[in-house]
DNA sequence: GCAAGGTC
């Protein structure tokens, strides 16, 4: 018998797939990478009776990148990468050894049915798969078929089946467009990342510098939170005036009337109606209109608008929006997170997904009540041909889930309740009045049925104050009429929310990247999270930003993304060919690029505004062996040490506090040893700031302190105060960490163990005289005592040291 | 150390 091997983008894709064309009669195991599962059923294929295999990848099977030794910051010139420096593809993940997987499935089978998503990125990976698996399927005979491609719009029976009946063959020109995009993305980003970064690097004090990233998504980004804060900047506030009138009704109660024409930004013409309709004693009603409005039921909830309410309404971020939304998928608790479609599936049963529903505390009655009386029928919706809506697929408890966990799931639940309840319905009462020439209006809403605005109550029509009943012609006397002196005010700063809006709107990331790029953007230091999900651009990010603005406006324009997708649009349609486009851009971004280079002084002379040269930074740490003057120690990341006589820059270890100690010198440099340590409880080691940066010898390389300096006769090398083998590691060396007494700390050189010696009282061993000599301790040739000596009579301090070492 | 796109 034949074998059909079938492949999905992720497995629980595999799973619904397999379960519709096997009619549940399959046979499921584990893939070897743990993730991927392999389903396995007997049907007809070709008018054949064949075994099928259905498995998948997760997501892409493979990344591009450039070649190893254009990873190199110091040795590459960033202009290199946008044509010189050749890439390659490497495996996406390589935990998942996912060609291996799907070669050891794929061995010997006949043909291959491609279920990959059916958007440009699953055509892609379709190519992916082939390329893992062709070379061990069986050869076919004669003119055989090997490479079926299924398209489907939607995981129900009758599409699934649709597709299996009508298989095509993959796009490759889609493929290529993809190819197109990865370079372009990689060549562009990495381009401009790397030369900002090594460009202001070191060069100011106060500017975390570690990584100012580029990229053709998180760069506008940003520049929608900059652009309203530079509104924000420029706003001036402009003074209006509104007249507002009164008139009693029934008892004591007054109604305050809109003025037709809002307001008016001149005082005088202000001051003129106002004296007109001060003269009059009363109002007459011109007419009053009914009208019965519905405010719409929402459509079935998708991925944007799921993170728009998550952050505006719940206060949670994109990024941790959408972890938690993934793991009440991986639970079963919800339905595939990502998508972009609005429309349920044809055969989707809701009234299943409402059964699941009716012993929830919270919203039990309005189920029972739909279940009873008939649901709505939802709205028309888009159907992106991804996935079905974000829907609950079976009932949670708040204790279940805790915390935000619940949060999401209560409002996707009551966001799908509500997709099948009647709309909000209400009478809206507009009564217009004349006070003289002047027209005002007053408008009341009352409800009629509440609708879906009974589960999500965040969504009703607020209460008005009651309209007097009253009809054309009617009288009423006014109790005051009088000008209100207003100012415009500012936008404020953008909403996370509104951020996603415009990021959709714009075409820039996808439903599943968009929380990645605001998550960028915040991680850079580009911008703050403020009150109200709302996002500050820092110093930085408004730096960067105007310096775009200043050299090459498109580099941080919302259009810079679907510009370059027109093109490789063309690609996918087969109007162009993929060389010459891709080709063709990367010259036009070459070209912005040499102009940036060439102007960045543009955007330094901004960096210079907002933050302080290295000089005038920091404060004096320690004395340069060089010119014996004291050099600064730059706390901003990266943290460093700044001579500002021979004007160097010394890296120094990070995520730690640095020290001046004791005002050692190296006996290789003369320069003054400085003390990091990783917190008050943690391991310290002492470290010579031109050796961490110019290893000494040829053993030793950059970022090394003394604990793994090989000097043989220096006090604080590693020769000197190395103790034996570190037990958790294989290379690393225990140190004695001279600091510590007198409850002495040895410290492994190469990973965090922390041994501490609980009995030890002994003299500094740096202190105890020249005869101290390596016996046999040292460099990776450190060894266990055989066993515990008689701690009352030990050879020596270092031997009794030793024998505490665990 | 860098992009953006899949997904775990």
């Amino acid at each position: 018998m034949k074998t059909v091997f079938m492949v999905a983008e992720k497995p629980s894709l595999a799973q619904s797939i397999a379960k519709i064309l096997s009619r549940g009669n399959m046979s499921s195991h584990k893939g070897l990478n743990g993730a991927c599962s392999v389903h396995e059923y007997t049907g007809s294929f070709m008018g054949q009776s064949v075994h099928f295999k259905m498995t998948s990848v997760c997501g892409h099977v493979m990344t591009l990148d450039f070649i190893g030794k254009y990873n190199n910051w110091d040795k590459v010139d960033p202009a290199e990468l946008f044509s010189k420096a050749p890439t390659e593809k490497k495996e996406a993940n390589p935990k998942l050894t996912m060609v291996k997987f799907l070669q050891v499935e794929g061995r010997g089978c006949d043909h291959v049915v491609l279920w990959l998503d059916c958007d440009k990125e699953g055509e892609n990976i379709c190519f992916e798969v082939l390329d893992a698996v062709l070379p061990v399927m069986n050869k076919p005979r004669g003119t055989e078929r090997t490479i079926y491609r299924a398209k489907f719009s939607s995981i129900t029976d009758t599409d699934i089946c649709n597709a299996m009946n009508s298989l095509g063959e993959p796009n490759h020109n889609e493929a290529l467009s993809v190819d197109a995009r990865q370079e372009l993305d990689l060549r562009i980003g990495c381009a401009f990342t790397r030369f900002q970064t090594k460009y202001f690097q070191g060069k100011y004090g106060n500017l975390d510098s570690s990584l100012i990233s580029f990229g053709p998504c998180q760069t506008p980004t940003l520049g929608f939170c900059v652009e309203r804060h530079d509104k924000i900047q420029s706003f001036k506030p402009e003074t209006y005036w509104v007249l507002q009138a009164k008139v009693n009704h029934e008892k004591e109660s007054s109604l305050t009337l809109e003025w037709d024409r809002v307001r008016v930004f001149d005082r005088e013409i202000a001051q003129m109606f106002l004296n007109i309709t001060k003269m009059e004693r009363d109002t007459k009603v011109e007419s009053v209109s009914k009208k019965e409005k519905a405010k719409q039921r929402p459509l079935a909830l998708n991925t944007v608008e799921m993170l728009k309410v998550a952050s505006s309404a719940l206060g949670m971020g994109p990024q941790h929006a959408m972890q938690i939304a993934e793991r009440l998928y991986t639970q079963g608790y919800i339905s595939y997170p990502r998508t972009e479609t609005t429309h349920y599936p044809e055969n989707f049963d809701l009234k299943a997904s409402l059964r699941q529903q009716t012993n929830n505390p919270y919203w039990a009655e309005t189920v029972k009540a739909l279940l009873s009386e008939g649901i709505n029928r939802p709205r028309k919706g888009h159907d992106a041909g991804d996935h079905p809506p974000i829907t609950p697929m079976r009932a949670a408890t708040e204790a279940e889930l805790g915390g935000d966990g619940w949060r999401l799931y209560e409002y996707i639940t009551r966001h799908f309740i509500a997709t099948v309840c009647a709309d909000c319905k209400y009478l809206q009462t507009t009564i217009s009045f004349i006070i003289g020439p002047e027209h005002f209006t007053c408008v009341g809403k009352m409800i009629i049925s509440p609708g879906f605005t009974e589960i999500m109550p965040w969504q009703s029509i607020p209460l008005e104050e009651n309209l007097p009943k009253c009809e054309k012609g009617d009288v009423f006397p006014l109790s005051e009429v009088k000008l209100l002196e207003k100012q415009t005010n500012p936008p404020d700063y953008l909403t996370e929310a509104e951020l996603i809006t415009l990021m959709e709107k714009h075409g820039i990331g996808t439903d599943a990247s968009i929380p990645v790029h605001i998550n960028n953007i915040c991680q850079r230091n580009y911008v703050t999270v403020e009150n109200g999900r709302r996002l500050k651009p820092t110093n930085l990010g408004i730096v960067l930003v105007h310096g775009y603005y200043k050299i090459d406006a498109e580099l941080v324009l919302p259009t810079i993304r679907s510009a370059v997708e027109k093109q490789l649009n063309l690609i996918a349609q087969g109007k162009a060919n993929y060389h010459q486009v891709l080709e063709h851009t990367l010259d036009i971004f070459k070209r912005k690029f040499h102009y940036f280079v060439d102007s960045i002084a543009g955007m330094d002379e901004l960096m210079e505004v907002s933050f302080s040269p290295l000089a005038a930074t920091g404060k004096p740490l320690s004395r340069c062996g060089k010119c014996h003057r004291f050099m600064k120690y730059i706390q901003a990341k990266p943290s460093r040490l700044h001579c500002s006589h021979c004007d160097e820059t010394y890296s120094l270890p990070q995520n730690g506090t640095i020290k001046l100690y004791k005002e050692l010198r190296c006996p290789l440099d003369d320069f003054e040893l400085v003390l990091w340590s990783s917190g008050s409880r943690g391991k310290s080691y002492p470290l010579c700031p031109y050796c961490y940066n110019h290893p000494p010898f040829r053993d030793m390389k950059k970022g090394m302190g003394c604990n793994e300096c090989t000097h043989p006769t220096c006090q604080h090398s590693l020769s000197m105060l190395g103790i034996g083998q570190c037990v958790e590691c294989e290379n690393g060396v225990l140190v004695l960490d001279p600091t510590s007494g007198p409850k002495w700390k040895m410290a492994c050189n190469k990973c965090n163990d922390l041994v501490e010696l609980k009995h030890a009282a002994m003299r500094h061993p740096m202190h105890r005289g020249g005869q101290g000599k390596r016996q046999g301790r040292g460099r990776g040739k450190g060894r266990r005592p055989g066993g515990r000596p008689n701690p009352k009579k030990p050879k020596d301090k270092m031997a009794a040291l030793a024998a505490y070492f665990v």
